[in-house]
Parts: structure tokens; C-alpha cells; sequence
DNA sequence: AGCGCGATGTTCGAATTCGAAGCAGTACAC
DNA sequence: GTGTACTGCTTCGAATTCGAACATCGCGCT
């Protein structure tokens, strides 16, 4: 099949730190959020989009995209957002069928309450070890990775290749 | 609490692109492993693991330490494994305590008969816009950053590893 | 030797996550 | 205008995940 299926040492290394590192990582802020502001990582980083985002909304679906979400796993933390006053829900004015989803000032509070425990954690864990030129370094890596992987396969490549004309 | 903990832009820029690299990653690769062996993620980390030990085997505790998962979580997966045929479970030898688990030649069969489609998505995923050397420097800064996560104290609690000679 | 403390793995209950199926609203061809 | 396909979100059931409580074993201390 595959003409060589192996990856140089120097791939299969930089692979697995990235797998273990953001594990880690991933990890440790979990437990700081929960302890300071009882949010999981998702729902953090729910509100973290919608406070970043100018207008405080978003649509459910991109914020499932965004995130790397299932849809059901979306409705199911806008839920508990919004059961905690955190985020409101309302239909969208052009498309009915879409919810839009907003930050509460409660939100925006519960945000800025987390947030300083949570970039000392990265700060702590991530960037520890790193010089201002690595950061950029690595930023200058990840950014065309990200773009490559988000223009690739949108997120179904195989459910049904009904208009596969292109 | 602190002076100003907020990260520059540059970071904060590298620390999303982190989060969202490895999410899309995973999910990439999760589905491939789904398909192609009936595995989850972890599952091919645990396999992988056991697989590139010289004895074939590794403790209970240790595996969960390297692939950063709970210790229930494990006993669940490994019973699934073991299940499966692919790992074999039995006390060690010095600890009465421990329990070593071993791959299976069927592990080993599966795991060989999924890694280069692992590797596939990997590399179109995740090296596909890296240059040789770019993989090259991304190694040489997550290698510290690794190193510096695991041996920084989990903030509160401190289940420390046994205290090693070195 | 006896005792307590730490480490190891499992069980248990609760919370989360996902995919498939279902329900509306919208676009588009005819 | 009507029918069909498609999108956006939710419900539902099943599988997974974690933390806390539990039983056991090993080790150091007296």
C-alpha cells in the first residue's frame, strides 16, 4: 500500500511531545479551572471564545467547530452554561433554525475571575521553559499546521460523497 | 494575587494554535484508529507503549503516568484489552502489589496492522506544511517543555513518583 | 515481631461524551 | 408553488472517564 509507513525518529519525537506536553498541559489547567472557578476545560474555553468575540455570541455550530466539538456535547455544556446563568440561548434573527449563543456579565465576571490562575498555570508549565524568540518560534510553527489541518478535511469526509464534483 | 499575568499575544497566539493543533489531531487520528482497528486513542497509546518496551510489558501505575490517565480509568481499559485478547494481565514478580501487563502477539499483530494508517494521518495531518528542519526545531522545543512538565510538582496534592536515585 | 504509613490496583457512582435518529427551517430545482 | 435535499440543533442510548472509597501489600520504625 504505503510506499514507506515509518516516521524519522525526529517526527516520532517531536509527535509524542506534542501528544504528552499538551496532555500535561491539558491536564494541570483542568484542575486549576476546577478549583477556581468549578468550569471544565470545554466550558472554559467556551467562554473564552464568546468573550473574545466582538460581538459576546456565536453561533452553537461554529463553536462546536471551533472547540473540536461534537454538536450533542455542545448543546449538552450550553445547557449547563446556561442553567448557571453563565451564557444565554436565543434563535437567530436571520436563520430560525440557528441558536445564538451569548456570554452573560456573569460569564464575562466567572472569565475574569479564572483567567489569571489559569495563563499562570501556562505560563507556569508552557512557557517556563521557553525564550521569547522560541515562543515565536513555535507560534511561527503551529500557525501554518493549524491552517493546514482546518482547510483539509472540514470535519466529515466520509458520511456520503453524494456531490463529490469537486 | 500577582503583578500583571497576562501572556503577550505571541503566546497566547501559540498556546491556541497548541490547544487546537492537537484537538484536530486527535480527532483526525481517533477516527482513523476507529475505523481501521476498532480502537480508541488511548487504547493505541497504551498498545504502543507495551509494544516499544524491551520486555513487552510495563505496571499498571506507570502506564497511566505515561499516557496521563486516571488509575481507574486504566483498570477499565485494560480490562477491555485483556478482553480483547491483546494484552495479558499478571502480579509482578517483586511487587505482589503491582500488576504487570504484557502485549499479546494479537496486540502486536493489531498494532502493526493499524500503524500505517496512524502514521499516514500523522504525517499529512501534522508534518505535511513542516520542512525537515522545522520538525527539527518543533522537536528540539517541546523536548524541554516535556521534560519541565514532568518534573514540576501537580501544584497542590503530590503523588510523587518513588524518589528516583538520580 | 508488630504497627502504621505509603503505594498499587480495583470497584462504585456520577458526570460527560459521542454518534445516530429526529425535528424544524432554508435553499433550490422544476 | 411543491418537493427534495441540506443545514442547525436537540434528544436519546451507550460507552467512557474520573474521583473517592476500599482492600492489599511492602517498608520503615520502635
Amino acid at each position: 500500500m504505503s510506499d514507506s509507513p515509518s516516521l524519522d525518529p525526529v517526527q516520532l519525537g517531536a509527535y509524542f511531545d506534542l501528544i504528552e506536553v499538551t496532555s500535561l498541559l491539558r491536564h494541570a489547567v483542568e484542575q486549576q479551572l476546577r478549583e477556581s472557578g468549578d468550569l471544565s476545560y470545554v466550558q472554559f474555553q467556551l467562554l473564552a471564545r464568546l468573550g473574545d468575540s466582538p460581538t459576546g455570541s456565536h453561533r452553537m455550530t461554529d463553536l462546536a467547530d471551533g472547540v473540536v466539538y461534537s454538536r450533542s456535547g455542545l448543546t449538552y455544556q450550553a445547557g449547563l452554561l446556561e442553567k448557571a446563568g453563565l451564557v444565554v440561548r436565543a434563535p437567530s434573527p436571520d436563520d430560525e433554525r440557528s441558536v445564538t449563543v451569548t456570554i452573560t456579565d456573569a460569564g464575562r465576571a466567572l472569565l475574569a475571575k479564572v483567567l489569571p490562575g489559569h495563563i499562570e498555570v501556562v505560563s507556569g508549565l508552557l512557557f517556563e521553559p521557553l525564550s521569547r524568540d522560541d515562543v515565536k518560534t513555535l507560534a511561527g510553527l503551529l500557525a501554518p499546521v493549524r491552517e493546514h489541518m482546518r482547510s483539509t478535511p472540514p470535519r466529515s469526509a466520509a458520511p456520503r460523497r453524494r456531490k463529490d464534483g469537486a
